[in-house]
DNA sequence: TTTATAAATAGTAATAATTCCTATTATTAT
DNA sequence: ATAATAATAGGAATTATTACTATTTATAAA
Protein backbone atom coordinates (compact mmCIF):
# COMPACT_ATOMS: atom_id res chain seq x y z
CA UNK A 1 0.00 0.00 0.00
CA UNK A 2 1.15 3.20 -1.21
CA UNK A 3 1.50 6.69 1.01
CA UNK A 4 -1.06 8.91 0.70
CA UNK A 5 -1.68 12.50 2.53
CA UNK A 6 -5.32 11.75 2.85
CA UNK A 7 -5.21 7.99 4.50
CA UNK A 8 -2.63 9.90 7.06
CA UNK A 9 -4.98 12.60 8.03
CA UNK A 10 -7.85 10.42 8.02
CA UNK A 11 -5.88 8.31 10.63
CA UNK A 12 -5.05 11.04 13.00
CA UNK A 13 -8.42 12.45 12.55
CA UNK A 14 -9.48 9.15 14.30
CA UNK A 15 -6.90 8.95 16.16
CA UNK A 16 -7.35 12.67 18.17
CA UNK A 17 -10.96 11.79 18.52
CA UNK A 18 -12.33 10.24 21.94
CA UNK A 19 -15.55 9.49 20.75
CA UNK A 20 -16.12 6.38 18.14
CA UNK A 21 -16.93 8.16 15.28
CA UNK A 22 -19.13 7.67 11.96
CA UNK A 23 -17.41 7.82 8.36
CA UNK A 24 -20.06 10.91 7.72
CA UNK A 25 -18.23 12.71 11.21
CA UNK A 26 -14.61 11.42 9.75
CA UNK A 27 -15.24 13.28 6.57
CA UNK A 28 -16.64 16.79 8.41
CA UNK A 29 -13.46 16.84 10.09
CA UNK A 30 -11.01 15.84 7.73
CA UNK A 31 -12.16 18.58 5.34
CA UNK A 32 -11.03 21.15 7.27
CA UNK A 33 -7.17 19.89 6.43
CA UNK A 34 -7.88 18.29 2.90
CA UNK A 35 -10.79 20.75 1.60
CA UNK A 36 -11.19 19.00 -1.58
CA UNK A 37 -10.63 15.34 0.05
CA UNK A 38 -13.94 12.94 -1.70
CA UNK A 39 -16.03 10.91 1.14
CA UNK A 40 -15.20 7.79 -1.27
CA UNK A 41 -11.60 9.01 -0.27
CA UNK A 42 -12.42 8.68 3.25
CA UNK A 43 -14.70 5.05 2.90
CA UNK A 44 -12.02 3.67 1.41
CA UNK A 45 -9.34 4.50 3.37
CA UNK A 46 -10.93 3.88 6.33
CA UNK A 47 -11.15 0.25 4.79
CA UNK A 48 -7.54 0.39 4.07
CA UNK A 49 -7.26 1.39 7.81
CA UNK A 50 -9.05 -1.52 9.03
CA UNK A 51 -7.79 -4.09 7.01
CA UNK A 52 -3.94 -2.84 8.54
CA UNK A 53 -5.23 -3.07 11.81
CA UNK A 54 -4.57 0.47 12.44
CA UNK A 55 -8.68 0.86 13.48
CA UNK A 56 -11.89 -1.23 14.22
CA UNK A 57 -14.96 -1.09 12.66
CA UNK A 58 -17.54 -1.05 15.65
CA UNK A 59 -21.41 -1.42 14.24
CA UNK A 60 -24.31 0.20 16.13
CA UNK A 61 -27.48 -0.44 15.30
CA UNK A 62 -26.84 -0.08 11.82
CA UNK A 63 -24.09 2.68 10.98
CA UNK A 64 -20.65 1.77 11.59
CA UNK A 65 -18.11 3.62 13.80
CA UNK A 66 -14.24 3.72 13.94
CA UNK A 67 -11.88 3.29 17.03
CA UNK A 68 -8.62 3.82 17.03
CA UNK A 69 -8.63 1.53 20.12
CA UNK A 70 -7.25 -2.13 18.53
CA UNK A 71 -6.84 -3.93 21.90
CA UNK A 72 -9.79 -6.32 22.47
CA UNK A 73 -12.49 -4.44 24.64
CA UNK A 74 -16.19 -3.82 24.64
CA UNK A 75 -18.61 -1.47 24.90
CA UNK A 76 -21.27 0.75 27.02
CA UNK A 77 -23.49 1.83 25.06
CA UNK A 78 -25.97 4.44 27.08
CA UNK A 79 -29.71 3.92 25.64
CA UNK A 80 -30.63 7.96 26.72
CA UNK A 81 -27.56 9.57 25.18
CA UNK A 82 -26.43 6.98 22.82
CA UNK A 83 -22.65 7.40 24.02
CA UNK A 84 -20.31 4.80 23.94
CA UNK A 85 -17.70 3.73 26.63
CA UNK A 86 -14.88 1.58 26.37
CA UNK A 87 -14.60 -1.11 28.78
CA UNK A 88 -12.19 -4.11 28.98
CA UNK A 89 -13.83 -7.51 30.42
CA UNK A 90 -11.22 -9.59 29.03
CA UNK A 91 -12.90 -13.07 30.39
CA UNK A 92 -11.98 -15.95 28.15
CA UNK A 93 -13.53 -18.61 30.48
CA UNK A 94 -16.86 -18.99 27.54
CA UNK A 95 -14.67 -19.74 24.99
CA UNK A 96 -13.97 -23.88 26.10
CA UNK A 97 -17.79 -24.08 27.25
CA UNK A 98 -18.65 -23.24 23.53
CA UNK A 99 -16.30 -24.86 21.76
CA UNK A 100 -17.88 -28.27 23.65
CA UNK A 101 -21.56 -27.04 23.79
CA UNK A 102 -21.75 -25.99 19.70
CA UNK A 103 -18.75 -27.33 18.27
CA UNK A 104 -17.81 -23.49 17.13
CA UNK A 105 -14.32 -21.96 17.41
CA UNK A 106 -14.77 -18.43 18.93
CA UNK A 107 -12.29 -15.69 17.38
CA UNK A 108 -13.61 -12.69 19.54
CA UNK A 109 -16.72 -11.97 21.14
CA UNK A 110 -18.62 -8.43 20.38
CA UNK A 111 -20.38 -7.28 23.46
CA UNK A 112 -22.48 -4.01 23.89
CA UNK A 113 -23.70 -3.70 27.20
CA UNK A 114 -26.97 -1.15 27.13
CA UNK A 115 -28.20 0.63 29.83
CA UNK A 116 -27.76 3.75 31.35
CA UNK A 117 -24.80 5.82 31.86
CA UNK A 118 -24.39 8.37 35.03
CA UNK A 119 -24.99 11.15 33.19
CA UNK A 120 -28.85 10.16 33.61
CA UNK A 121 -29.04 9.03 37.03
CA UNK B 1 -52.81 -0.78 18.03
CA UNK B 2 -55.11 -1.62 15.10
CA UNK B 3 -55.64 -5.32 13.68
CA UNK B 4 -53.97 -5.38 10.54
CA UNK B 5 -54.11 -8.89 8.32
CA UNK B 6 -50.44 -7.73 7.06
CA UNK B 7 -49.22 -7.21 10.33
CA UNK B 8 -50.42 -10.84 11.53
CA UNK B 9 -49.18 -12.40 8.27
CA UNK B 10 -44.98 -10.97 8.84
CA UNK B 11 -45.74 -12.11 12.72
CA UNK B 12 -46.22 -15.65 11.13
CA UNK B 13 -43.66 -15.69 8.75
CA UNK B 14 -40.99 -14.53 11.20
CA UNK B 15 -42.14 -17.31 13.59
CA UNK B 16 -42.48 -19.89 11.00
CA UNK B 17 -38.72 -19.71 9.94
CA UNK B 18 -35.55 -20.54 12.03
CA UNK B 19 -33.62 -18.44 10.01
CA UNK B 20 -32.71 -15.16 11.22
CA UNK B 21 -34.55 -12.93 8.65
CA UNK B 22 -33.95 -9.59 6.94
CA UNK B 23 -37.11 -6.87 6.04
CA UNK B 24 -36.66 -8.04 2.44
CA UNK B 25 -36.83 -11.53 3.29
CA UNK B 26 -39.90 -11.20 5.22
CA UNK B 27 -41.16 -8.71 2.36
CA UNK B 28 -40.06 -11.34 -0.69
CA UNK B 29 -42.19 -14.55 2.07
CA UNK B 30 -44.90 -12.14 3.23
CA UNK B 31 -45.76 -11.07 -0.47
CA UNK B 32 -46.61 -14.54 -1.67
CA UNK B 33 -49.14 -14.85 1.19
CA UNK B 34 -50.73 -10.85 0.66
CA UNK B 35 -49.26 -10.01 -3.55
CA UNK B 36 -49.93 -6.27 -3.14
CA UNK B 37 -48.39 -5.71 0.24
CA UNK B 38 -45.65 -2.74 0.12
CA UNK B 39 -42.02 -2.83 1.99
CA UNK B 40 -42.87 0.53 3.74
CA UNK B 41 -45.81 -1.83 5.35
CA UNK B 42 -43.55 -4.66 6.34
CA UNK B 43 -41.03 -1.75 7.72
CA UNK B 44 -43.79 -0.18 9.79
CA UNK B 45 -45.36 -3.55 11.08
CA UNK B 46 -41.35 -4.68 12.10
CA UNK B 47 -41.09 -1.52 13.78
CA UNK B 48 -44.96 -1.98 15.88
CA UNK B 49 -44.22 -5.63 16.50
CA UNK B 50 -40.46 -4.60 18.03
CA UNK B 51 -42.31 -2.41 20.29
CA UNK B 52 -44.96 -4.70 21.33
CA UNK B 53 -42.20 -7.01 22.13
CA UNK B 54 -43.50 -10.01 19.68
CA UNK B 55 -40.11 -10.10 18.35
CA UNK B 56 -36.32 -8.15 18.83
CA UNK B 57 -34.08 -6.34 15.81
CA UNK B 58 -30.89 -7.56 15.82
CA UNK B 59 -28.25 -5.56 14.11
CA UNK B 60 -25.63 -8.32 11.78
CA UNK B 61 -22.93 -5.80 10.76
CA UNK B 62 -24.93 -2.97 9.33
CA UNK B 63 -28.00 -4.89 8.51
CA UNK B 64 -31.17 -5.47 10.70
CA UNK B 65 -32.15 -8.64 11.20
CA UNK B 66 -35.22 -10.18 13.01
CA UNK B 67 -35.53 -12.62 15.70
CA UNK B 68 -39.13 -14.32 17.16
CA UNK B 69 -36.84 -15.38 19.82
CA UNK B 70 -37.98 -13.16 22.53
CA UNK B 71 -36.31 -14.53 25.62
CA UNK B 72 -32.67 -13.32 26.57
CA UNK B 73 -30.18 -14.84 24.25
CA UNK B 74 -27.26 -14.50 22.53
CA UNK B 75 -25.63 -15.49 18.89
CA UNK B 76 -22.77 -17.33 17.43
CA UNK B 77 -21.82 -15.92 14.15
CA UNK B 78 -19.68 -18.03 11.61
CA UNK B 79 -17.47 -15.58 9.75
CA UNK B 80 -17.75 -18.23 6.64
CA UNK B 81 -21.08 -18.19 6.16
CA UNK B 82 -22.15 -16.10 7.99
CA UNK B 83 -24.98 -17.82 9.74
CA UNK B 84 -26.60 -17.04 13.10
CA UNK B 85 -27.02 -19.47 15.48
CA UNK B 86 -28.76 -18.95 19.32
CA UNK B 87 -27.46 -19.64 22.52
CA UNK B 88 -28.23 -19.00 25.93
CA UNK B 89 -25.45 -17.81 28.32
CA UNK B 90 -27.34 -16.47 30.99
CA UNK B 91 -24.54 -14.91 32.98
CA UNK B 92 -25.73 -11.74 34.63
CA UNK B 93 -22.21 -11.65 37.10
CA UNK B 94 -20.89 -8.97 35.05
CA UNK B 95 -23.97 -6.53 36.34
CA UNK B 96 -22.79 -5.49 39.64
CA UNK B 97 -19.38 -5.03 38.57
CA UNK B 98 -19.82 -2.49 36.12
CA UNK B 99 -22.22 -0.95 37.84
CA UNK B 100 -19.21 -0.60 40.61
CA UNK B 101 -16.49 0.42 38.08
CA UNK B 102 -18.84 2.60 35.78
CA UNK B 103 -21.51 4.09 37.38
CA UNK B 104 -23.65 2.45 34.57
CA UNK B 105 -27.06 0.32 35.39
CA UNK B 106 -26.86 -2.59 32.67
CA UNK B 107 -30.40 -3.01 31.13
CA UNK B 108 -29.12 -6.02 28.38
CA UNK B 109 -26.01 -7.39 27.32
CA UNK B 110 -25.94 -8.04 23.58
CA UNK B 111 -23.16 -10.08 23.00
CA UNK B 112 -22.16 -11.54 18.76
CA UNK B 113 -19.54 -14.33 19.50
CA UNK B 114 -17.54 -14.51 16.17
CA UNK B 115 -15.92 -17.41 14.67
CA UNK B 116 -16.02 -20.91 12.92
CA UNK B 117 -19.10 -23.28 13.05
CA UNK B 118 -18.83 -26.86 12.79
CA UNK B 119 -19.72 -26.87 9.00
CA UNK B 120 -16.25 -25.37 8.24
CA UNK B 121 -14.14 -27.96 10.35
C1' DT C 1 16.59 14.30 -12.07
C1' DT C 2 13.59 13.15 -15.45
C1' DT C 3 10.41 9.59 -16.83
C1' DA C 4 7.35 5.69 -16.68
C1' DT C 5 4.21 3.04 -13.81
C1' DA C 6 0.39 2.10 -11.59
C1' DA C 7 -1.86 3.10 -7.21
C1' DA C 8 -4.75 6.64 -5.14
C1' DT C 9 -7.77 10.48 -5.68
C1' DA C 10 -11.84 13.73 -6.71
C1' DG C 11 -16.07 14.01 -8.28
C1' DT C 12 -19.98 11.92 -9.42
C1' DA C 13 -23.25 8.19 -10.37
C1' DA C 14 -25.25 4.08 -8.57
C1' DT C 15 -26.95 0.95 -5.05
C1' DA C 16 -29.05 -0.73 -0.82
C1' DA C 17 -31.56 -0.24 3.31
C1' DT C 18 -34.82 2.39 5.34
C1' DT C 19 -38.10 6.16 6.11
C1' DC C 20 -41.49 9.46 4.60
C1' DC C 21 -45.70 11.09 2.15
C1' DT C 22 -50.50 10.94 0.61
C1' DA C 23 -54.66 9.38 -1.35
C1' DT C 24 -57.27 5.29 -0.52
C1' DT C 25 -58.86 1.29 2.20
C1' DA C 26 -60.25 -1.19 6.23
C1' DT C 27 -61.10 -1.70 11.27
C1' DT C 28 -63.88 -0.74 14.96
C1' DA C 29 -66.75 2.00 18.19
C1' DT C 30 -71.26 3.87 18.12
C1' DA D 1 -75.00 0.99 8.84
C1' DT D 2 -72.14 4.90 9.56
C1' DA D 3 -68.47 7.85 11.07
C1' DA D 4 -63.92 8.38 12.60
C1' DT D 5 -59.42 7.39 12.01
C1' DA D 6 -55.65 3.97 11.94
C1' DA D 7 -53.29 1.32 8.49
C1' DT D 8 -52.16 0.49 3.75
C1' DA D 9 -50.16 0.70 -1.16
C1' DG D 10 -47.31 2.79 -4.02
C1' DG D 11 -43.93 5.69 -4.84
C1' DA D 12 -40.71 9.44 -3.67
C1' DA D 13 -37.07 10.81 -0.57
C1' DT D 14 -33.20 10.00 2.50
C1' DT D 15 -29.05 7.98 4.34
C1' DA D 16 -25.10 5.15 4.31
C1' DT D 17 -22.13 3.09 1.36
C1' DT D 18 -19.93 1.43 -2.93
C1' DA D 19 -18.63 1.77 -7.84
C1' DC D 20 -16.83 4.20 -11.87
C1' DT D 21 -13.50 6.94 -14.44
C1' DA D 22 -10.54 10.58 -15.85
C1' DT D 23 -6.87 12.84 -13.52
C1' DT D 24 -3.27 13.24 -10.10
C1' DT D 25 0.55 11.61 -7.43
C1' DA D 26 3.96 8.46 -5.16
C1' DT D 27 7.68 5.80 -6.21
C1' DA D 28 10.93 2.97 -8.67
C1' DA D 29 14.02 2.78 -12.48
C1' DA D 30 16.72 4.92 -16.12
Amino acid sequence: MRYSHQREAIKKTIQETNCHPTADWIYKETIKIIPNISLGTVYRNLKCLEESGDIKTIYDGNIARYDWNTEPHNHLKCKHCGDLIDIVLSDESIHPQIKQDFKFDVDLVEMTIIGTCQKHT
